[in-house]
RNA sequence: CGGGACGUGGCGCAGUUUGGUAGCGCACCUCGCCUGGGACGAGGGGGUCGCAGGUUCGAAUCCUGUCGUCCCGACCA
């Protein structure tokens, strides 16, 4: 390709509705432009690097046994109906009517859709496993679309199904997505951890997603300093703190004017914040009230909390008329008269602590010498709280440490939640009718684009790995009126290409100073530098990207140098 | 959806307070000159100031409405 004959639009300036710099780099170096809130047009050099990161995914899920295929973006409502989520989806799913008044969405996953598939032509185990993937759009009506690509209405996902007889099968199929998870971030070059994820909306059993590190991100994660335990921080378990062992002594009511926080009760009584538990009042879509008890230092894990509540998908901060009903007082909570039937959740830590302060469900009233495991009653004990810097590691209890990154991919052992309620069943080897049991795997190309940027970068644009690079190598003449100069950049730029490496030859006739800064931003790995002074002396000048590194190579032996470079890149 | 900000040539912005008929830098076109890190000179093209009403002799500027964009929050395979 000749950067003549190339579109793309550099700019000098940052536009100022770009945030992020990977939002920022990509529109400055030409590779996407907007089009509407959430969406964006990929420009040559954008889309060139979009289809390398989609040929390394489509590499390594074939390698896995993944066949590729294409389903339709627009979805008939009725399949949504059968798996129940068209009701449960909300306004993010993008619905619509054609001239016959029949109803579709816009894709935002493909599980229905391929459950459909695959139960009408699969009938016996003897056609398992099967593994079936696409690289399209998808389309979610995203409340707040954000930060370019990271989060955007439409963009393009990876996502392959796999089809098990049994469970032992899924976490086999399970396994090869996420070892090719793992080859193919790093083949892109990324800088990442698969960490324990929670399901969310989509169900079934285990889950990982691979972060890409960099603190632009949106998600938390948890990675243990010593073992290689990391989760999402919703995810993160967390063994209960052990309490220093007392007497118990009698519960005691103190009054405690003006203390409806923890700071201010701390305060007012002198005590260590260890001592005080701390109390978070919800709601569920059904109006139950839910009751939360953790340490008072503690954060709650609202995820964890719904895992708790059967059938609740929702919560929100309880009305004051609620917890009043139930017999609680806002501030000065307590599980110690709480009327029964009503959710009272506590976090084991809680159940650990001695002689502790709660509220008494009175104002300006707490309990001192609270006792949870004496006092507290018709209590659900579970790990509830948020993981924090320095936790304890669940496997090996050394400290963990807090990081921000991408969430790039994520892959969801579903078991027989979409297959069962769809009708997707086969005959195992008794004759015996069973649902599929199934595995959705999924990819953010755009995602992983924006992430790669993100992570590697500098002051004058972005830094791309060999792999994902939208050119390799760029040739670049000094003077594109220079005739000598341009003969000899067109031969290197031929024997290049004969060589099969992917090369631009940056023929504009523009100043040198402009065309160094717009390689400089694109980011291409390798310059090749042709001058007055290459020219006489045959050589040409090779420059690193990432290093900033320059060395003048002969024409003999540059090929095979750059080569060599392109494999470490 | 709640809170905040902003819409003026392709991009970045000034002008709005105090109404008087649109300006700067970059980019673009032509000519000259220059060629190892976003040159220079001369000439030139391009904007009914988001849109719709209203006030006024007169509106980018004031008022009302509306649309769009961005940020924070809530939300999220």
């Amino acid at each position: 390709m000749r950067a003549t004959n190339l579109y793309a639009p550099t700019l000098r300036q940052t536009p100022a509705d770009a945030e992020i710099l990977s939002h920022q780099l990509m529109l400055r170096a030409g590779m996407m432009r907007k089009s509407a809130n959430g969406m964006y047009h990929f420009l040559p050099l954008g889309w060139r690097t979009i289809r390398k990161i989609e040929q390394i995914i489509r590499e390594e899920m074939d390698a896995a046994g993944g066949q590729e295929m294409c389903m339709p973006i627009l979805q008939p409502a009725e399949y949504w109906q059968e798996s129940g989520r068209w009701a449960v989806y909300g306004a993010e799913m993008m619905r619509m009517k054609d001239r016959h008044g029949h109803e579709y969405c816009l894709g935002p996953t493909h599980e229905e859709m391929i459950t459909s598939l695959v139960r009408d032509e699969v009938r016996s185990y003897k056609q398992l496993p099967l593994m079936l993937y696409q690289i399209q759009d998808k389309f979610r009506d995203e409340r707040r679309p954000r930060f370019g690509l990271m989060r955007s209405r439409e963009f393009i996902m990876k996502d392959l199904y796999s089809f098990d007889k049994d469970v032992e099968g899924m976490n086999l199929s399970y396994r090869k997505m996420y070892d090719a998870y793992t080859a193919i971030f790093s083949r892109c070059g990324l800088e990442f951890r698969p960490v324990e994820a929670d399901n969310g909306a989509i169900g079934g059993g285990h889950s990982h997603e691979f972060t890409v590190l960099a603190d632009a991100g949106e998600s938390s994660i948890a990675c243990c300093t010593k073992c290689d335990y990391a989760a999402s921080d919703e995810k993160a378990e967390l063994a209960p703190v052990e309490a220093p062992d007392e007497e118990p002594r009698e519960l005691e009511k103190v009054a405690t004017p003006g203390t409806n926080t923890i700071e201010s009760l701390v305060s007012f009584l002198n005590i260590p914040i260890e001592k005080t538990i701390k109390a978070v009042a919800y709601e569920t879509e059904q109006n139950a009230l839910v009751l939360v008890f953790v340490r008072g230092d503690h954060e709650v894990n609202e995820v964890k909390v719904l895992h708790q509540l059967e059938g609740v998908l929702e919560l929100r901060m309880a009305e004051e008329e609620t917890i009043r009903a139930a017999g609680g007082c806002p501030g000065f909570m307590s599980p110690i008269g709480i009327k029964k039937g009503t959710h009272i959740l506590v976090d084991p830590t809680v159940m650990n602590m001695k002689n502790a302060v709660s509220g008494a469900n009175e104002t300006d009233f707490h309990y001192k010498n609270v006792n949870p495991s004496r006092d507290f009653k018709d209590v659900v004990v579970a790990d509830l709280r948020l993981v924090r810097e320095g936790d304890p590691c669940p496997h090996c209890g050394a400290p963990v440490k807090m990081t921000r990154g991408i969430e790039v991919g994520q892959v969801f052992a579903l078991g027989t939640k979409y297959s069962a309620a769809m009708g997707a069943t086969f005959l195992n080897e008794q004759g015996k009718e069973k649902p599929l049991v199934m595995g959705c795997y999924g990819i953010g190309v755009g995602r992983t684009m924006a992430a790669a940027i993100e992570q590697s970068n500098d002051e004058h644009g972005i830094i791309w790995s060999r792999s994902i690079a939208p050119f390799e190598v760029v040739v670049v003449p000094v003077n594109g009126k220079n005739e000598e100069q341009l003969r000899y950049a067109e031969e290197v730029y031929g024997e290049l290409k004969k060589a099969g490496v992917d090369v631009l030859l940056d023929d504009r006739p523009e100043r040198p100073g402009v065309k160094f800064k717009d390689c400089d931003l694109i980011g291409y790995p390798l310059r090749l530098t042709i001058g007055p002074k290459t020219l006489e002396e045959g050589t040409l000048e090779v420059k690193i990207r990432k290093t900033g590194e320059m060395f003048h190579e002969t024409r003999e032996n540059y090929l095979g140098k750059v080569q060599e470079l392109l494999k470490t890149l």
